[in-house]
DNA sequence: GCAAGGTC
């Protein structure tokens, strides 16, 4: 039996596919899927299955220096501990082996780890295949000529594994450790993550530091045969064209000039043909540039692609590729969009083309083809409107790669007016090409009417307007993977996953991001004793050492060694400065927490945690001062740059993944809690009978509202309400529940009908069972659906449900699937 | 529990 192994489930069901001509079935093994026919069998990895980590003895942060971790061994342990057994099982049986994982230095690294994996357990011939896109042609090609395992480049990979978690790990309990901070609230530091905070951090100072200064622009508008258009005031600057006038006096004399005269004469016209070629293909930075220009963020634009890629709608979204793949033919791939109600028309008219020419961007690489449609086109309805959204991106992205070049016209005039110069420069789209199936690129024009030198343009209006420079602005999430990857910081799939680590460390907050005080002191802190860590220059490095590695002219253990000679000379400079750094990181910890001044005492007001876990506002007199403020009881709360004006306390946000909410000023929602009375609205199912239990709606000082029962605490029987808009109580009746039904916001343009509020509640249970059994692998809405419907109504219910109960009751779902979610959920 | 890199 021949076992071939790839990187993921899907490149192993595609390989199958190709190889077997069809005719491989599936099978799973430990919750892994294993494809076979005749003589062979392939098996998918998840990545990395192994993963590098110091042994078990220096597991206790409190018991281990920090510094000790430099020579400490590291080890590789499975961290896939089903897919481990899988492949050793199926590889004792084997009397061949091929690696087939991607074609990148990562793959080779995780090809490598798979022949080690393998020859725990035989010795069998390992070989090694390499394709960029998994084609018929190439596929077959690679098989045909197998090659052997680059342990050069892989032990390249190796050095990077290593010197990560050295540095990292060593570095992060530094400072964990000197600022006190043990819990989940580690401080962490990195060869990644620290540069692209330090960009975030400099740009911050940069826009601190920054004098705006003062300059004025004039504008007049010129009209020809009532047609008006917009001209600038311009003067020669050292050779140069220059618009802004930085002296004021000098401003007015101009507009003086400009303002004694009633028209221009036209002096120079220039018209001029530009060309505007397309687009080129999308790896993953440009796909989650363009997404982001739509409004979604790096995470969601990914994570939506991932699904697309999965369902089988786009191929594979992480790639550096700009390059089309030979075996792409673009004429066949646009003739499947011939007949689809969206795209139908626009893949005709490019099919009309004489010639269909794709574009080629700068990176050429053997990873995976640049990210486009593979030709399946989903019904619009199966897709939820995001997913529609970025599919058509992708699509017409594609589109327009293969489109001709648009053309514009522009032209420039030149006039003077009371010895002053004017000019306007108009554009006309003349030929739209791509922009014709590519419509998210600006094609905006500027009209200039046609005019001749000499002529005369009355002037209908001059303005001269004040304006100051601006300071730089902030990285969008965007710009800072862009960023990222001109500095080599990351690959194409993790710069987007460090992103959000930045954010769940604390470190940056809002969009675009901004640093917080830790952050700042972290970069401080690395910028004065650890320099390398937060600089891109240890990454290029890196790749230096890296290269030297895969052709061999320097050695794992020499490059590992070298690094962590340079980290010990770190902790040389580090080892007294341990307090100091503790406490400018514990001050600036205080600072991310403050919310203001305490109205009674007048020290600060701070987020804190009680013993049971929940969060609150108190004073940080305590326990002189024993002033404290409620905050909701869902989410993390993050103290925002906004503040009430009337108390001097910044907002609070409570972020709770999709649930997130801003709280607002926690004094002002106390207030209103304290101002407001309980509304009766009806019986209390709980205890009507006897008790007399009433129902009414709460206000409470952590801003939440709800329906509760007014023998509360005796009673607690509750319901969710919005947090927000104006309630109204209606004379409609429930009558299943005895309830008045409620809208919100009543007199607003979009009013929403709550109803009755324990059909509400009901519904609401509902949506969220749904919405949570969609998040776990291969469920899909209608899956979810169909669960909810059979009684699966939370995440809990699915994990004590019996497999083969569900699995007679739901059509579609095995019992084995059901126990592999219930295997996910217990993760 | 630390990193960064795969993948879901």
């Amino acid at each position: 039996m021949e076992l071939i192994i790839t990187e993921k489930d899907n490149a192993a069901r595609r390989i199958a596919e190709i190889l077997s001509e069809g005719s491989a079935s599936a099978e799973r093994r430990n919750g892994v899927n294993v494809y076979r026919w005749g003589g062979k069998r392939v098996v998918g990895l998840s990545g990395h299955v192994v993963g590098v980590d110091f042994p078990p003895e220096y597991n206790d942060w409190r018991d281990v220096e920090p510094v000790e971790l430099i020579d400490a061994d590291v080890t590789k342990e499975a961290t896939q501990e089903n897919i481990v057994a899988t492949l050793k099982h199926l590889a004792r049986k084997a009397e061949s082996a091929v690696i087939a994982t991607d074609y990148d230095r990562e793959g080779e690294l995780i090809g490598k780890e798979a022949y080690e994996l393998i020859r725990d357990v035989t010795d069998v011939p390992v070989s090694r295949v390499r394709f960029s896109s998994i084609t018929e042609r190439e596929v077959r090609g690679a098989f045909e000529d197998p090659d052997e395992i680059d342990f050069d480049l892989a032990a390249a990979g190796e050095a990077r594994q290593i010197i990560d978690l050295v540095w990292g790990a060593a570095l992060t309990r530094f400072l964990s450790l000197s600022a006190r901070q043990l819990g989940d609230d580690f401080i962490s530091v990195g060869r990644v993550q620290s540069p692209t905070l330090k960009l975030i951090v400099d740009r911050e100072r940069e826009i601190e530091a920054f004098d705006p200064e003062d300059y004025w622009e004039i504008f007049a508008d010129l009209q020809k045969n009532g047609s008006g258009f917009e001209a600038q005031y311009f003067y020669d600057d050292d050779g140069s064209e220059a618009e802004r006038i930085w002296d004021e006096a000098e401003a007015e004399a101009a507009y003086a000039d400009l303002t004694s005269v009633d028209s221009a004469t036209v002096t120079n016209v220039r018209r001029r043909t530009r060309t505007d070629s397309p687009p080129t293909p999308f790896n993953t930075t440009a796909f989650i540039s363009a997404a982001s220009s739509l409004g979604y963020s790096a995470q969601r634009a990914m994570s939506i692609a991932e699904e697309l890629y999965t369902t089988g709608y786009m191929t594979y979204p992480r790639t550096d590729n700009t390059v089309y793949p030979d075996d792409l033919e673009e004429d066949a791939l646009l003739d499947e969009f011939v007949g689809s109600p969206e795209f139908g028309e626009d893949a005709e008219s490019l099919l009309e083309q004489d010639e269909i020419v794709a574009t080629e961007g700068d990176e050429e690489t053997t990873d995976h083809p640049p990210i486009h449609p593979t030709g399946e086109i989903p019904n619009k309805s199966e897709l939820s409107e995001d997913e529609w959204e970025i599919f058509e991106l992708v699509v017409r992205r594609f589109f327009a790669t293969v489109a001709e070049a648009a053309t514009w016209e522009r032209l420039r005039v030149v006039s003077e007016a009371g010895g002053r110069s004017l000019k306007a420069n108009g554009k006309r789209l003349v030929e739209p090409g791509y922009h014709a199936v590519y419509p998210y690129s600006s094609a905006s024009e500027n009209h200039v009417p046609d005019v001749e030198e000499g002529e005369e343009l009355s002037i209908s209006e001059v303005r001269l307007e004040d304006k100051q420079t601006q300071p730089p602005r902030r990285y969008g999430q965007s710009r800072l993977i862009e960023t990222m990857e001109d500095l080599g910081l990351g690959t194409k799939a993790t710069r987007h996953n460090t992103l959000e680590k930045l954010y769940d460390r604390g470190y940056i907050e809002g969009d675009p991001p901004r640093p917080t005080a830790l952050a700042n002191a972290v970069v401080e802190a690395a910028e004065d004793f650890a320099d390398r860590v937060v600089s891109d220059e240890m990454t290029a490095q890196l790749e230096r050492d890296m290269t030297r590695i895969a052709n061999g002219e320097a050695t794992l253990d020499e490059v590992a060694d070298e690094s962590r000679e340079m980290l010990s000379q770190v902790f040389e400079e580090l080892r007294n400065s341990s307090e100091e750094i503790g406490e400018h990181l514990q001050e600036s910890l205080k600072a991310d927490k403050t919310l203001g001044p305490c109205p009674q005492c007048g020290e600060s007001m701070l987020v804190r945690r009680s013993r049971q876990g929940s969060y609150f506002v108190g004073c940080d007199g305590f326990p002189e001062c024993r002033n404290t403020l409620p905050l909701p009881s869902s989410g993390e709360p993050l103290v925002l740059d906004e503040e009430c004006e009337e108390h001097d306390m910044h907002h609070v946000k409570m972020l709770a993944g999709r649930d997130t909410f801003v709280h607002g000023c926690p004094r002002c929602e106390a207030e209103k809690a304290d101002e407001s009375e309980d509304e009766v609205i009806g019986p209390c199912p709980e205890c009507r009978d006897g008790e007399g239990g009433e129902l009414a709606i709460k206000h409470l000082r952590s801003g939440s509202r709800l329906v509760g029962c007014t023998r509360y605490p005796d009673c607690d029987y509750s319901l969710p309400l919005p947090r927000n808009g104006d309630i109204e109580v209606t004379d409609e009746f429930c009558e299943d529940h005895d309830l008045p039904e409620l809208v919100i916001d009543p007199d607003s343009d979009d009013p929403w009908e709550l109803g009755c509020p324990i059909c509400n509640f009901e519904e609401y249970q509902a949506r969220n069972a749904v919405q949570d059994l969609e998040d776990l692998n291969g469920v899909g809405s209608a899956t979810a659906e169909k669960l909810e419907d059979a009684g699966v109504d939370s995440l809990d219910a699915l994990r004590e449900a019996d497999a083969d109960s569900i699995a007679g009751e739901v059509q579609g779902v095995s019992a084995g699937q059901v126990r592999d979610w219930q295997t996910e959920l217990d993760a």
